[in-house]
RNA sequence: CGGGACGUGGCGCAGCUUGGUAGCGCACCCGCUUUGGGAGCGGGGGGUCGCAGGUUCAAAUCCUGUCGUCCCGACCA
């Protein structure tokens, strides 16, 4: 078989551009930092995007859209928000070739816009919580950019919500980390997630408590996948969300906010890809099933045209391919570049048994099934594969995780993988150091794995490692 | 912002040292033969060499300026 891509243990970075380019999923754009997302890149996107969306609606948050351009000012009006963000401004000087009267940021992230909505729509206590939630594009001046990891604009959805109470807030938060994004990761992206607490230096600018989702790539850096914050009241008072209580008092509200982003492309990219190019997982693929006539003849195409109707009618994404005027090599390399899960190869060798070949991408196994057990022999696959990749990825995640009690041995040990140390082991201290070796600490949780309240419980653990 | 490199058909590159008006691989188009792991042969289309200026009879090649991109570092939800 011919070498398409440069192996992941030769140069890791090197393999990642190369699927990227050669499964067509994207390219840079013409200004830097921007980029192209193709068909086959978008389609994969786009059902991510009808995954988490249902989870958040399911969450009871309603969907929406503000404005691209936010007023400069209202980035100033939270301190540690503007201080966060104006580094990797675009501003709007110029409108119809006027000089504008205020600049117009290109919004980075919009809680400073959606505040100030927030403020005119909430009154009294009876109109919270306010949940709400925008699928858009944003722009931040990047430095140094990766095609989806890093991209100065991005596509992603931001929630932002308003609340009564700091604990409605924080349950409100947990409840998008857990049952929107991390189900979302877990079952349909097949990743295992390490759910944590920021430390206050990773912290998300104007937040009080973050949190976030970290998955392990194959190359034993770390992936911060999805955020989630609590905002305290730092936003409502800047922004003046004010609320009458049932108590007749004037009361600040407690706002949120938590994002994830076509970076989970990347991520997924990743956490699964091989030597020969994408491995999605079936219950994210655009394209689960792919019939290929491998040749034609002998009413081939007839039951290629069969069983792709059949696996339609069993609700699987099919697509049929019917150019035998391609070569096959060709078409089987490309259906495995794009990681399609099943493909169905039909030719008249295998019919004149009555059989297609089905070949699967998560373990490239190869199987002869009659015409009449394809469909079922099909969806079996997918399911069996969704859960093989999870396992897999968890496989390597256990292997590539160690515990290590000082912060020399973390350091160490967290250039493959991630490493657990005791947070009083590391401390701020600690973590500046690792910093400087190019080491991070991804999050914090407690014994037991679960979330923590405060970075100030104790007994807490650090996740360190080395990250995108 | 500091250091390094590079801009030549769609992509990847050679040519530049020793100026003479552009070449290779892939991709693309046509034809025939092929088709169970990136097909073979033959034919063909497409660039004025990032941009501007200069030197020269003559510039992709030399000089000056300029713009842009990439890599390393710093920076970074």
């Amino acid at each position: 078989m011919a070498r398409v891509l440069t192996p992941q243990s030769e140069d890791f970075p090197r393999w990642y551009q190369d699927v990227i380019a050669k499964a067509e999923l994207a390219e840079t754009g013409p200004v830097r930092g921007s980029q192209v997302i193709r068909p086959t890149g978008w389609a994969i996107w786009e059902r991510m995007v009808a995954e988490v969306d249902l989870r958040i609606k399911d969450a009871d948050a309603e969907n929406c859209s503000f404005p691209l351009l936010i007023p400069e000012s209202y980035l100033k009006r939270e301190a540690e928000h503007v201080e966060g963000f104006a580094p990797e401004l675009a501003v709007v000087t110029i409108g119809g070739g006027k000089e504008l009267e205020e600049p117009a940021v290109i919004r980075p992230t919009s809680e400073t816009v959606i505040g100030e909505f927030m403020a005119k729509w909430i009154q009294s206590y009876r109109d919270l919580p306010l949940l709400l939630n925008q699928w858009a594009n944003v722009l931040r001046w990047e430095m140094r950019t990766r095609l989806f990891l890093r991209s100065a604009e991005f596509h992603w959805q931001e929630g932002h919500t308003a609340h009564a109470t700091r604990e409605d807030a924080r349950d409100y938060v947990r409840r998008i980390l857990h049952d929107v994004y991390e189900d979302f990761m877990v079952n349909i992206l097949a990743i295992p997630v390490v759910v944590g607490r920021k430390t206050v230096r990773e912290r998300f600018a104007g937040a009080t408590d973050t949190y976030t989702l970290e998955g392990l790539m194959r190359d034993g850096k770390a992936l911060q996948m999805g955020t989630s914050h609590e905002l305290g009241q730092n936003f409502a008072k800047a922004f003046d969300i004010g609320f009458l209580g049932s108590d007749g008092k004037q009361h600040h509200a407690w706002t949120t906010s938590w994002g994830v982003s076509t970076r989970m492309v990347g991520g997924m990219i990743m956490a699964h890809g091989d030597d020969n190019g994408l491995r999605v997982p079936p219950r994210l693929a655009p394209v689960q099933a792919y019939v290929m006539v491998v040749k034609d003849g002998e009413g081939v195409s007839e039951a290629a045209q069969s069983i792709h109707k059949a696996l339609k009618a069993a609700g699987v994404r099919v697509k049929l391919d019917t150019r035998t005027d391609v070569p096959f090599g060709r078409r089987a390399v490309d259906a495995e570049l794009r990681g399609y899960p099943v493909r169905i190869e039909l030719g008249p060798r295998d019919l004149k048994e009555g059989n297609v070949t089905i070949v699967r991408r998560v373990d490239g196994s190869k199987a002869a099934v009659s015409v009449d057990a394809a469909a079922k022999a099909v969806t079996d696959a997918l399911e069996a594969d969704q859960q093989a990749l999870y396992d897999s990825a968890l496989a390597y995640r256990e292997a590539h995780t160690s515990d290590a009690t000082t912060l020399a041995e973390a350091l160490e040990a967290a250039q493959d993988g991630f490493v657990r140390l005791p947070w009083d082991a590391c401390g701020e201290d600690g973590e500046t150091q690792a910093n400087q070796q190019g080491v991070s600490v991804r999050c914090l949780v407690r014994a037991d794995g679960s979330v923590p309240d405060s970075g100030d419980e104790p007994g807490l653990i650090a996740y360190l490692a080395r990250s995108y």
